[in-house]
Formats: C-alpha cells, structure tokens, sequence
DNA sequence: TCCCTATGTTACCGATCGGTAACATTGTAG
DNA sequence: CTACAATGTTACCGATCGGTAACATAGGGA
C-alpha cells in the first residue's frame, strides 16, 4: 500500500477515533507507519490532509450512489429501501461515535476551511439527489419526503450513539418502507397503523 | 451579573460558535470581562468548565421539559406538537452550527469526559420519556414512534445546515402533526397522503 | 559503479495552550 | 481607619502543536 494512500487511512481512523483535532499529524505518521517529514511530503498541511481525507469519503459516498442509481434503475421505491437498508448497516458497525462527515462539520467551524465546503456541497447534491427520487417514486410532496428521509437518516447517526445501533437501524428501514409501500399502492398507508 | 455567571455565558457562547476546542480559557475569560485568573478559582480547570456549561444547558432543557408537561397535562398529543413547534423555533434561531450538544459529543471523544456522560445521561431520560408520551398518545408500537420522533428531531438540527432552518422547521411540525393527528382519530394516517 | 529519487532521522523553531505563583488593587463591612 | 475578601496583573512553567531545515540512508535503474 503507498505512502500516501497510508497516512490517509491512518488519519482517517484517528480523526474518527479522537477527534480531528485530538490528534497530532505525528502520531498519525506513526500510525501510518512513517514519520511527520514524509506526511508533510505529501500534504501542504494538516487542514490539507483534513480535507484530503473529507473528500475520499465524498467521493466513496457519490460511488455508492452511482452503484445504488445503477442498481435499481426504474425503481426508485426499490433505491430508497436499499438505501435505508445500507445506513442501517453502517450504523451496526459504528461504534460510540456518530456520523464521520457531521463530526467533522462540528470540529471544523470555520466557514472558510475547505474540508467543510466539500461536506456542504455534498449534502447539497445528495439532498436535491433524494428530492429527485422522491418526485419520481410518486410522492405528493416530494420536498416534504425528502426532507424527511434525510431527518431521519442523519437523526439516525444522532440517535444510534444513545439509544441501540440495532434497535435505530431496525425501525429506521421499517418506516422508511412504510413510507415507500405507501406510495406503492396508491391508497395509501393502509398498514401504517398496525405498526405505529 | 456574577463572574461565575458571565464566565458561563461567555464560554457557552465561544463554544458554541469556535468549538469547544478551538477556544482558550485567556478568550473566554476576556470575553466574560475578566482574566485567566479568576476564572481558574471558580473553575478547576477547562474540562469543570465544559462540564459545568453543559450542566446548564441540560438544566435548561430538563426545565422546559417540565413547562411542558405542566402545561399539556392529560394531553400528549399537544404536548408532542408543542415540542416539535419550540424546536423549529429554535432551529430558525440556530446559524449555520448544529446541535449544541451534538456537536459537544462530536468534540469530546473521551468517554471518561465528565461532560460526556451528563450528555448521555440526559439523552437517555429524554428518549424514556418520549417513550412514555407516545404510549400515552396511544400509538401502537410506542418504542417505533419514539425513535422515529428522536430521529426527526435531532437530525432536524443537521439538515438545517445544509437545507433552510425555516423549511425544515416546518416540514418538522408538519410531519409531527400528521403523526399525532394519526392517533387522534383512531382511523389512521387519513389524511398523510394528501400531505406527502 | 554511479546517481537519483524516495524515505527516514534528528533537531529545532515559534506559537499556543492549560495552569500556577506572587503580588498589587479594590471595595466593603466593622 | 482597618482588615479582610474578591478581583486584577504580570510573569512564568512545562507540554504540545504544526511545520521546517539539514542531513543520513536506502534502493533501483542506467
């Protein structure tokens, strides 16, 4: 594995671990396994590396949905549960501490950092991203459920710190395929009573 | 107005919009109209401060908490809506940075902190509540109804950043109404499809 | 062999930070 | 006036941080 592509990993697992700025670019080196000269070969600073790493997450991020898009072409209602059903997953997985990209948008208060305008544009993209599904999966007010889907998945990472990561990442995909059966057969959300 | 008080809001207020870590005690002791000095004997050190500042606002919260139960007894149904209504007021307040306490969380990865555990704590005896309140609102599964309000409500205070304050404040009530009108008339979710 | 590039090593700089000691100042109650 | 308590002032400590300079080492291709 190179150089670089090491230092980024490191950083990334400290930065999630203790904080972006509970962490030295020393001891990320360390934990790249080289040492602070090498690191600042590679990037012009720590914020460079800070947004470095914000933007491979973007990136893999805008990946995954070009796999869902691809995926579940025509099926709108289909890319929405199986997007749900993902977030949930990753909930599982994270421990303590909640989402990656909100973490940092608190630690980087700056307006002017670049690792933030990366994160807000992306939220910008996914969120109009969902609008557009939601118009196409046949929602009255597309606006309304989109917003609504992005509270409750970005509410999730919140929540799944205090309550279980397994009981938030249940009931997440349970309303959200209530929502999506919903629209499903146009009379709508017959069953959503008996589960609420 | 004491020192100790204005200590308290000075800090409250630069670790609100520098992050808990991007100010120094010399800022927030000039910031109170005070020195370094006096702060340190009121306070024991830095990590008492955020301890204590945090102390206050689940104070704060917990107060309100019982404003709105005194004021909806017998009802929770208006008491859930009135809570969606105070936190979409002050979502329309909240510039540009999110929860105050998430955001605290996000900075504070240590799970000795002492702040962090008066956080939890209060996350927890909110989440019970909620609980209460939705089986007392009769809805069905209490448990999937909370978490679908704790999940709105907090992730309300992310998307706020990236979308409007005021449109996700509305759609927030909105979707609370819908909810709590469900339950009101025992058949349910009427009147959710001509919304979304 | 020679050289060039990538990486490691060490030492250091200036700034900032949390925190403390010692002393000066002020204001107020008796 | 005096005495005491609260607050201000200054200077300092040790640690850590981001970042750099200078030099050593290694390794691979010509």
């Amino acid at each position: 594995m190179p150089v670089r592509e090491r230092i980024l990993v490191a950083a990334g697992d400290l930065f999630h671990r203790q904080g972006i700025r509970g962490v030295g670019v020393e001891a990320i080196a360390e934990a790249a396994g080289t040492n602070k000269m090498t690191l600042y070969r590679y990037f012009a600073s720590k914020d460079e590396l800070i947004a470095e790493w914000v933007r491979g997450i973007v990136a893999h991020k805008e990946e995954e949905w070009k796999d869902l898009t691809a995926k579940h072409v025509g099926n709108p209602q289909a890319l929405l549960q199986d997007w749900s059903r993902r977030t949930a997953a990753k909930l599982r997985a994270m421990e303590e501490r909640g989402s990656t990209l909100g973490n940092a948008l608190a630690e980087l208060p700056d307006p002017q950092h670049p690792a933030r305008r990366v994160i807000q544009d992306h939220k910008v993209r996914e969120h109009k991203r969902v609008v557009r599904l939601c118009k196409a999966a046949g929602f009255q007010d597309p606006v309304l459920a989109a917003n609504l889907f992005s509270m409750l998945l970005e509410g999730a990472h919140s929540c799944a710190q205090c309550i279980g990561m397994r009981q938030i990442g249940e009931h997440l995909v349970q309303v959200v395929d209530l929502m999506v059966e919903n629209t499903r057969q146009q009379q709508i959300m017959a069953e959503y009573p008996t589960a609420l």
